[in-house]
DNA sequence: GTTAGCATGTAAGGAGTTACATGATTTT
DNA sequence: AAAATCATGTAACTCCTTACATGCTAAC
């Protein structure tokens, strides 16, 4: 069960994934990758590596490997459990995989899974916002008028935002679907391509999202 | 000083600034606002109520004013203090202004500022966003090789929504300094902009930058 | 030689969530 | 008559940040 908070250990476990690390630069990495305003102190990040070192997940190994006498950096590496546990939670699908938090880190570590569990987590998430988005749309029928001219821009502005991001998921599931891996090279996908805004994904997903 | 925290305090005010209103239809209204994700539970709400009540911004009374015997509810309005900290924390310019958290409640209340305040606020915001882009572009030319796909293609993706965010914010300046107060109306806004100040949910959307 | 960046941690506390507890009213 | 939604709260807990504490190393 991979409640809230266990973002930062999917994340070490994913970055160790690719290399031995030690904890300045596991922060930076981090912060890169899904930061974009959020920084994360190191007074969440140590303890959170002490956690994973006590339930196995990681081993610490000191590195004096520098080259006059820089001070004793510890690397991080992770264990077999910790792979294993890494696999486990890129490999659920529900709610957790794409909730807002939690969708941006699973993405990123895509390349380690398979092209059914990402299809799924896509599609969930395009779901998800799908959802709001009707939510949100059927409230402003009932309450538009009383709202105030910069309320209303912003409501707007935000719609069109998750708008976007599904347009977005869209091309992303059918870059996936056409046995296209690389998301990013088409050309397709970045201009017009289809998506339907307001239809409900079909069947297809096994995602009833669940609400909040 | 409007540290952390203060985002419940301010959107209260500002929505009782437009009425009196009960603790249910308040979390209701704040939701819609700026929720596009983020719920706020009523764990969060009533505590900060009771908190504003010793405070003396707000002060509460029961009506029974519905048909029947509908439960009596509590219904707060704002005090002359509360509305003097209103106006307070909507002119503070600086960080606490235009950072994440903080800038979507103070948009949407802008009616209730002088120009003056909305562009410095509305400047401030842009700033920061370029800072971010130019960190993280900065941060890219370094790193770019050793990312994989996926996790570039959530990168180019977070870069777009950031500058078109700034694309937003500019249009909205120009409008402010045009005289045009309404933000939506010009076509020119509403076309060619619009990125999210609100619409965070993406996941996609953060800026790594802000590191330390 | 001093500033900036590397590097690792801890303690206290804030902000908000979840889960619990309760009950009235409206809609189906 | 059941289900949904209105309506108000509290207690425990979690995650994370801030501020503190320490010291090395590279560059200017």
């Amino acid at each position: 069960m991979a409640r809230r908070g266990d973002t930062i250990e999917l994340a070490v476990l994913g970055l160790l994934h690719e290399g031995p690390m030690h904890g300045y630069e596991l922060r930076k990495r981090l912060n890169l990758m899904l930061g974009w305003g959020r920084v994360l102190s190191y007074g969440s990040l140590y303890p959170a590596l002490k956690k994973m070192l006590r339930a196995n997940l990681i081993t610490e190994v000191v590195a004096t490997t520098t080259p006059t006498t820089r001070r004793p950096r510890i690397v991080y590496e992770v264990t077999e459990a910790g792979n294993a546990e890494f696999n486990r939670l890129m490999s659920e699908v529900g709610p957790t995989a794409w909730e807002d938090g939690n969708f941006d880190i699973r993405f990123a570590f895509f390349s380690s899974t398979d092209m059914e569990i990402r299809l799924r987590v896509l599609e969930g998430r395009r779901s998800r916002l799908q959802e709001r988005l009707a939510r949100v749309q059927a409230e402003l029928e009932r309450t538009q008028a009383e709202v105030n001219r910069y309320a209303a821009e912003l409501q707007r502005h935000g719609v069109e935002s998750v708008e976007r991001e599904v347009r977005w998921l869209s091309d992303l599931i059918q870059a996936e679907r056409g046995g296209d891996v690389a998301p990013e090279a088409t050309p397709s996908a970045a201009t017009p391509s289809a998506a339907s805004p307001t239809a409900r994904t079909p069947g297809t997903t096994g995602a009833p999202a669940a609400n909040d």
